[in-house]
RNA sequence: GCCCAGGUAGCUCAGUUGGUAGAGCAGGGGACUGAAAAUCCCCGUGUCGGUGGUUCGAUUCCGCCCCUGGGCA
Protein backbone atom coordinates (compact mmCIF):
# COMPACT_ATOMS: atom_id res chain seq x y z
CA UNK A 1 0.00 0.00 0.00
CA UNK A 2 1.36 3.72 -1.09
CA UNK A 3 1.61 5.94 1.51
CA UNK A 4 -1.13 8.74 1.06
CA UNK A 5 0.47 12.32 0.37
CA UNK A 6 -1.15 15.74 1.40
CA UNK A 7 0.31 18.02 -0.93
CA UNK A 8 0.78 21.60 -0.79
CA UNK A 9 1.19 23.49 -3.55
CA UNK A 10 0.20 27.29 -5.03
CA UNK A 11 2.86 30.03 -6.70
CA UNK A 12 5.96 31.25 -5.20
CA UNK A 13 5.02 33.67 -2.16
CA UNK A 14 1.52 31.89 -1.48
CA UNK A 15 2.86 31.29 2.15
CA UNK A 16 3.27 27.07 1.29
CA UNK A 17 6.24 26.96 3.78
CA UNK A 18 4.34 28.37 7.05
CA UNK A 19 1.81 26.47 6.88
CA UNK A 20 3.23 23.20 5.62
CA UNK A 21 5.31 23.34 8.69
CA UNK A 22 2.82 23.93 11.03
CA UNK A 23 0.60 21.26 9.23
CA UNK A 24 3.17 18.95 9.80
CA UNK A 25 4.28 19.89 13.22
CA UNK A 26 0.47 18.82 14.41
CA UNK A 27 0.34 16.04 12.70
CA UNK A 28 3.88 14.47 13.42
CA UNK A 29 4.66 14.50 9.65
CA UNK A 30 7.74 15.29 7.25
CA UNK A 31 8.06 17.54 4.38
CA UNK A 32 9.10 16.72 1.37
CA UNK A 33 9.94 19.55 -1.11
CA UNK A 34 9.22 20.03 -4.77
CA UNK A 35 10.98 22.93 -5.22
CA UNK A 36 13.61 22.67 -8.50
CA UNK A 37 15.80 25.35 -7.26
CA UNK A 38 15.89 24.87 -3.60
CA UNK A 39 17.56 21.36 -4.27
CA UNK A 40 20.72 23.11 -4.95
CA UNK A 41 22.86 24.02 -2.14
CA UNK A 42 24.61 27.15 -0.89
CA UNK A 43 21.73 28.71 -3.44
CA UNK A 44 19.83 29.92 -0.09
CA UNK A 45 18.40 33.52 -0.10
CA UNK A 46 17.21 33.60 -3.71
CA UNK A 47 15.17 30.45 -3.54
CA UNK A 48 13.43 31.15 -0.36
CA UNK A 49 14.22 28.24 1.40
CA UNK A 50 13.02 27.60 5.08
CA UNK A 51 15.22 29.34 7.88
CA UNK A 52 17.05 27.13 9.70
CA UNK A 53 14.73 27.69 12.80
CA UNK A 54 11.75 26.11 10.38
CA UNK A 55 13.71 23.26 9.15
CA UNK A 56 14.84 22.45 12.99
CA UNK A 57 11.09 22.19 13.36
CA UNK A 58 9.92 19.81 11.22
CA UNK A 59 12.21 16.98 9.20
CA UNK A 60 12.96 18.31 5.61
CA UNK A 61 13.21 16.36 2.76
CA UNK A 62 14.91 17.33 -0.47
CA UNK A 63 16.20 20.65 0.28
CA UNK A 64 19.95 21.31 -0.06
CA UNK A 65 20.86 17.93 -1.33
CA UNK A 66 22.74 18.69 -4.59
CA UNK A 67 25.46 19.96 -5.78
CA UNK A 68 24.56 23.20 -8.00
CA UNK A 69 27.01 21.88 -10.45
CA UNK A 70 25.88 18.26 -11.24
CA UNK A 71 22.93 17.21 -13.04
CA UNK A 72 19.95 17.39 -12.12
CA UNK A 73 16.59 16.50 -13.62
CA UNK A 74 12.74 15.36 -12.66
CA UNK A 75 13.27 12.15 -13.47
CA UNK A 76 16.30 12.26 -10.52
CA UNK A 77 13.55 14.11 -8.38
CA UNK A 78 11.52 11.55 -8.67
CA UNK A 79 13.12 8.63 -7.62
CA UNK A 80 15.02 10.77 -4.26
CA UNK A 81 11.53 12.05 -3.63
CA UNK A 82 9.86 8.50 -3.53
CA UNK A 83 12.87 7.01 -1.39
CA UNK A 84 12.06 10.08 1.04
CA UNK A 85 8.24 8.87 0.85
CA UNK A 86 9.08 5.06 1.42
CA UNK A 87 11.37 6.20 4.38
CA UNK A 88 9.03 8.71 6.10
CA UNK A 89 6.02 6.40 5.59
CA UNK A 90 8.41 3.20 6.58
CA UNK A 91 8.51 5.42 9.80
CA UNK A 92 4.86 5.51 10.49
CA UNK A 93 4.75 9.17 10.04
CA UNK A 94 2.67 11.31 7.76
CA UNK A 95 4.20 12.51 4.08
CA UNK A 96 3.77 16.45 3.31
CA UNK A 97 5.06 16.91 -0.28
CA UNK A 98 5.29 21.09 -0.73
CA UNK A 99 6.23 23.25 -3.30
CA UNK A 100 5.84 25.14 -6.41
CA UNK A 101 7.19 22.94 -8.94
CA UNK A 102 4.43 21.87 -10.57
CA UNK A 103 6.28 19.30 -13.60
CA UNK A 104 8.24 17.84 -10.31
CA UNK A 105 4.57 17.31 -8.53
CA UNK A 106 3.23 16.09 -12.26
CA UNK A 107 6.00 13.38 -12.39
CA UNK A 108 5.85 12.32 -8.50
CA UNK A 109 2.20 12.03 -8.95
CA UNK A 110 1.56 10.96 -12.21
CA UNK A 111 4.66 9.49 -13.37
CA UNK A 112 6.82 10.24 -16.88
CA UNK A 113 8.02 9.01 -20.36
CA UNK A 114 10.41 5.87 -19.94
CA UNK A 115 13.10 8.06 -22.55
CA UNK A 116 16.51 8.36 -21.63
CA UNK A 117 17.96 11.17 -20.13
CA UNK A 118 19.81 14.54 -20.92
CA UNK A 119 22.82 13.94 -23.10
CA UNK A 120 24.98 17.24 -22.10
CA UNK A 121 27.08 16.69 -25.43
CA UNK A 122 23.97 16.54 -27.72
CA UNK A 123 22.49 19.76 -25.90
CA UNK A 124 25.82 21.88 -26.26
CA UNK A 125 26.43 20.92 -29.90
CA UNK A 126 22.55 22.16 -30.60
CA UNK A 127 22.60 25.15 -28.31
CA UNK A 128 25.80 26.20 -30.71
CA UNK A 129 23.80 25.26 -33.96
CA UNK A 130 20.70 27.81 -32.59
CA UNK A 131 23.29 30.26 -31.94
CA UNK A 132 25.11 30.33 -35.27
CA UNK A 133 21.60 29.50 -37.39
CA UNK A 134 18.80 30.26 -35.03
CA UNK A 135 16.61 28.08 -33.23
CA UNK A 136 14.52 27.29 -36.27
CA UNK A 137 17.63 25.12 -37.79
CA UNK A 138 17.21 22.83 -34.88
CA UNK A 139 13.62 22.75 -35.14
CA UNK A 140 14.13 21.66 -38.77
CA UNK A 141 16.05 19.69 -38.03
CA UNK A 142 13.79 17.74 -36.09
CA UNK A 143 11.41 17.98 -38.78
CA UNK A 144 13.26 15.84 -40.46
CA UNK A 145 13.15 13.28 -37.75
CA UNK A 146 10.29 13.55 -35.92
CA UNK A 147 7.81 15.80 -37.70
CA UNK A 148 4.72 14.94 -35.71
CA UNK A 149 6.72 16.28 -32.97
CA UNK A 150 8.24 19.58 -34.67
CA UNK A 151 4.38 20.16 -35.53
CA UNK A 152 3.41 20.59 -31.93
CA UNK A 153 6.52 22.57 -30.80
CA UNK A 154 6.89 26.56 -32.05
CA UNK A 155 9.89 26.60 -33.88
CA UNK A 156 11.24 28.86 -31.21
CA UNK A 157 10.70 26.47 -28.23
CA UNK A 158 14.45 25.03 -28.21
CA UNK A 159 14.59 23.14 -24.60
CA UNK A 160 11.73 20.93 -25.87
CA UNK A 161 13.24 20.92 -29.62
CA UNK A 162 16.31 19.67 -28.10
CA UNK A 163 14.96 17.08 -25.79
CA UNK A 164 12.71 15.79 -28.54
CA UNK A 165 16.14 15.08 -30.60
CA UNK A 166 17.95 14.07 -27.68
CA UNK A 167 14.79 11.44 -27.41
CA UNK A 168 15.35 10.48 -31.19
CA UNK A 169 19.18 10.31 -31.15
CA UNK A 170 19.31 8.00 -28.51
CA UNK A 171 16.49 5.11 -29.05
CA UNK A 172 15.98 5.71 -33.16
CA UNK A 173 12.53 6.42 -31.95
CA UNK A 174 10.52 9.72 -32.21
CA UNK A 175 9.14 11.39 -28.98
CA UNK A 176 6.07 11.46 -30.14
CA UNK A 177 5.68 7.80 -30.05
CA UNK A 178 7.26 7.68 -26.01
CA UNK A 179 4.62 10.25 -25.31
CA UNK A 180 1.65 8.16 -27.07
CA UNK A 181 2.80 5.39 -24.25
CA UNK A 182 2.20 7.58 -21.19
CA UNK A 183 -0.77 10.84 -20.27
CA UNK A 184 -0.16 10.95 -16.75
CA UNK A 185 -3.40 8.88 -16.35
CA UNK A 186 -2.45 7.03 -13.20
CA UNK A 187 -1.85 7.83 -10.24
CA UNK A 188 1.32 6.81 -8.20
CA UNK A 189 0.24 7.40 -4.70
CA UNK A 190 -3.27 8.29 -3.24
CA UNK A 191 -3.00 12.19 -2.37
CA UNK A 192 -4.81 15.05 -1.63
CA UNK A 193 -3.36 18.51 -3.76
CA UNK A 194 -4.34 22.05 -1.92
CA UNK A 195 -3.36 25.02 -3.77
CA UNK A 196 -2.69 27.70 -1.80
CA UNK A 197 -3.72 30.58 -3.80
CA UNK A 198 -4.09 34.00 -2.37
CA UNK A 199 -5.68 37.11 -4.18
CA UNK A 200 -3.78 38.16 -7.18
CA UNK A 201 -3.00 41.65 -5.57
CA UNK A 202 -2.03 40.25 -2.63
CA UNK A 203 0.34 37.57 -3.89
CA UNK A 204 1.61 40.66 -5.78
CA UNK A 205 2.35 42.34 -2.67
CA UNK A 206 3.98 39.80 -1.11
CA UNK A 207 6.06 39.18 -3.97
CA UNK A 208 7.31 42.37 -4.02
CA UNK A 209 7.80 42.54 -0.65
CA UNK A 210 10.17 39.06 -0.20
CA UNK A 211 12.25 40.24 -3.55
CA UNK A 212 13.01 43.18 -1.76
CA UNK A 213 13.66 41.64 1.21
CA UNK A 214 16.08 39.18 -0.24
CA UNK A 215 18.37 42.00 -1.42
CA UNK A 216 18.37 43.09 1.99
CA UNK A 217 19.59 40.25 3.37
CA UNK A 218 22.63 39.72 1.15
CA UNK A 219 21.30 38.29 -1.75
CA UNK A 220 24.26 40.17 -4.09
CA UNK A 221 26.48 39.27 -1.18
CA UNK A 222 25.53 35.50 -2.00
CA UNK A 223 25.45 35.89 -5.44
CA UNK A 224 29.30 37.25 -5.12
CA UNK A 225 30.05 34.41 -3.19
CA UNK A 226 28.50 32.09 -5.34
CA UNK A 227 30.37 33.17 -8.44
CA UNK A 228 33.59 33.07 -6.21
CA UNK A 229 32.92 29.34 -5.32
CA UNK A 230 32.80 28.10 -8.99
CA UNK A 231 28.72 28.33 -9.51
CA UNK A 232 28.64 31.91 -11.80
CA UNK A 233 27.44 29.22 -14.50
CA UNK A 234 25.22 26.55 -12.28
CA UNK A 235 22.06 26.15 -13.30
CA UNK A 236 19.69 27.81 -10.00
CA UNK A 237 21.81 30.91 -11.52
CA UNK A 238 19.45 30.99 -14.24
CA UNK A 239 16.53 31.58 -11.96
CA UNK A 240 14.32 34.29 -11.16
CA UNK A 241 16.21 36.66 -8.67
CA UNK A 242 19.88 35.47 -9.48
CA UNK A 243 20.25 36.57 -12.81
CA UNK A 244 19.42 40.03 -11.64
CA UNK A 245 21.48 40.03 -8.63
CA UNK A 246 24.43 38.32 -10.88
CA UNK A 247 23.68 41.50 -12.76
CA UNK A 248 24.37 44.11 -10.02
CA UNK A 249 27.58 42.10 -9.77
CA UNK A 250 28.62 42.46 -13.28
CA UNK A 251 27.63 45.82 -13.20
CA UNK A 252 24.75 46.18 -15.14
CA UNK A 253 22.02 46.53 -13.29
CA UNK A 254 21.64 49.02 -9.86
CA UNK A 255 20.16 47.27 -7.02
CA UNK A 256 17.04 49.01 -7.49
CA UNK A 257 16.89 48.31 -11.21
CA UNK A 258 17.39 44.38 -10.43
CA UNK A 259 15.08 44.42 -7.36
CA UNK A 260 12.40 45.94 -9.80
CA UNK A 261 12.96 43.06 -12.39
CA UNK A 262 13.28 40.56 -10.15
CA UNK A 263 10.17 41.75 -8.61
CA UNK A 264 8.36 41.10 -12.03
CA UNK A 265 10.08 38.66 -12.98
CA UNK A 266 8.66 36.91 -10.00
CA UNK A 267 4.93 37.76 -10.28
CA UNK A 268 5.27 36.54 -14.46
CA UNK A 269 6.36 33.34 -12.51
CA UNK A 270 3.85 32.75 -10.22
CA UNK A 271 1.09 33.38 -12.97
CA UNK A 272 2.53 30.38 -14.72
CA UNK A 273 2.04 28.52 -11.60
CA UNK A 274 -1.20 28.99 -11.22
CA UNK A 275 -1.99 28.21 -15.27
CA UNK A 276 -0.21 25.05 -14.60
CA UNK A 277 -1.86 24.33 -10.95
CA UNK A 278 -4.95 25.08 -12.80
CA UNK A 279 -4.90 21.93 -14.63
CA UNK A 280 -4.68 19.73 -11.71
CA UNK A 281 -7.40 17.76 -11.82
CA UNK A 282 -8.73 17.50 -8.39
CA UNK A 283 -6.72 20.20 -6.87
CA UNK A 284 -8.39 22.64 -4.45
CA UNK A 285 -7.46 25.90 -4.27
CA UNK A 286 -7.37 27.63 -1.02
CA UNK A 287 -7.07 31.68 0.19
CA UNK A 288 -5.73 33.02 2.94
CA UNK A 289 -6.41 32.18 6.30
CA UNK A 290 -4.91 29.06 5.33
CA UNK A 291 -5.42 27.74 8.69
CA UNK A 292 -8.65 26.50 7.68
CA UNK A 293 -6.21 23.15 6.35
CA UNK A 294 -5.53 22.46 10.44
CA UNK A 295 -8.88 22.02 11.52
CA UNK A 296 -9.26 18.43 11.54
CA UNK A 297 -9.90 15.94 9.27
CA UNK A 298 -9.24 18.96 6.19
CA UNK A 299 -6.03 17.61 4.61
C1' G B 1 -7.93 86.72 -10.69
C1' C B 2 -5.23 86.70 -15.58
C1' C B 3 -1.92 84.10 -19.24
C1' C B 4 0.20 79.53 -21.15
C1' A B 5 0.45 74.13 -21.54
C1' G B 6 -2.02 69.74 -20.67
C1' G B 7 -6.48 66.33 -19.38
C1' U B 8 -7.05 59.80 -24.65
C1' A B 9 -6.08 52.11 -21.90
C1' G B 10 -3.71 50.67 -14.97
C1' C B 11 0.98 54.11 -16.37
C1' U B 12 3.74 57.20 -20.11
C1' C B 13 2.12 59.06 -24.48
C1' A B 14 0.80 59.11 -30.00
C1' G B 15 -3.24 60.09 -33.21
C1' U B 16 -7.76 61.25 -35.75
C1' U B 17 -6.90 67.56 -42.41
C1' G B 18 -14.43 65.77 -38.41
C1' G B 19 -16.50 59.26 -39.94
C1' U B 20 -16.33 56.70 -32.02
C1' A B 21 -8.64 55.44 -31.65
C1' G B 22 -3.10 52.77 -31.11
C1' A B 23 2.04 52.14 -29.39
C1' G B 24 5.48 51.04 -25.36
C1' C B 25 5.35 49.47 -20.49
C1' A B 26 2.23 47.25 -16.75
C1' G B 27 -1.29 43.47 -16.87
C1' G B 28 -4.18 38.98 -18.52
C1' G B 29 -4.75 33.91 -20.72
C1' G B 30 -2.38 29.49 -22.42
C1' A B 31 1.35 25.50 -23.49
C1' C B 32 4.52 22.30 -20.76
C1' U B 33 6.53 14.26 -20.24
C1' G B 34 14.48 13.64 -17.72
C1' A B 35 17.00 22.14 -18.15
C1' A B 36 10.92 23.76 -15.59
C1' A B 37 12.28 29.89 -10.99
C1' A B 38 13.71 27.03 -17.59
C1' U B 39 11.55 27.49 -22.55
C1' C B 40 7.64 29.14 -25.61
C1' C B 41 2.64 30.96 -27.73
C1' C B 42 -1.57 34.33 -27.73
C1' C B 43 -4.34 38.86 -26.01
C1' G B 44 -5.54 46.21 -26.51
C1' U B 45 -13.61 49.12 -26.12
C1' G B 46 -11.21 52.89 -23.56
C1' U B 47 -18.05 57.70 -20.92
C1' C B 48 -10.78 60.19 -25.88
C1' G B 49 -12.25 65.45 -18.38
C1' G B 50 -17.66 67.50 -18.21
C1' U B 51 -21.39 70.16 -20.69
C1' G B 52 -23.68 73.08 -24.47
C1' G B 53 -23.14 74.52 -29.76
C1' U B 54 -21.88 73.94 -35.16
C1' U B 55 -22.49 69.49 -38.28
C1' C B 56 -25.68 64.15 -41.55
C1' G B 57 -21.86 62.90 -37.90
C1' A B 58 -17.57 65.66 -32.65
C1' U B 59 -12.72 62.42 -29.17
C1' U B 60 -11.25 65.99 -33.24
C1' C B 61 -13.85 72.66 -34.49
C1' C B 62 -16.16 76.69 -31.12
C1' G B 63 -18.17 78.46 -26.09
C1' C B 64 -18.49 77.66 -20.95
C1' C B 65 -17.17 74.73 -16.66
C1' C B 66 -13.96 71.35 -13.78
C1' C B 67 -9.03 69.29 -12.74
C1' U B 68 -3.44 69.27 -13.11
C1' G B 69 1.30 71.74 -14.00
C1' G B 70 3.92 76.32 -14.95
C1' G B 71 4.08 81.69 -15.26
C1' C B 72 2.16 86.73 -13.95
C1' A B 73 -0.13 89.31 -10.18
Amino acid sequence: MKPFLTVIAGPTASGKTAIAIELARREGGEIVSADSQQVYRSFDIGTAKPSAEELATVPHHLISVVDPLEPFSAAEYQRRADAAIEDIASRGKRVFVVGGTGMYLRILLHGLVEAPGADPELRAELEALAAAEGREAVHRKLAEVDPETAAKLPPKDLVRTIRALEIHKQTGKPASEFRKEHAFAADRYPFRMHVLSPPREELYQRIDARTAAMFQHGLVDEVRELIARGYGEAAPMRSVGYVQAKAVVDGTLTVEEAIQQAAQETRRYAKRQLTWFRKEAGASFVEPPYEVLLSRGSV
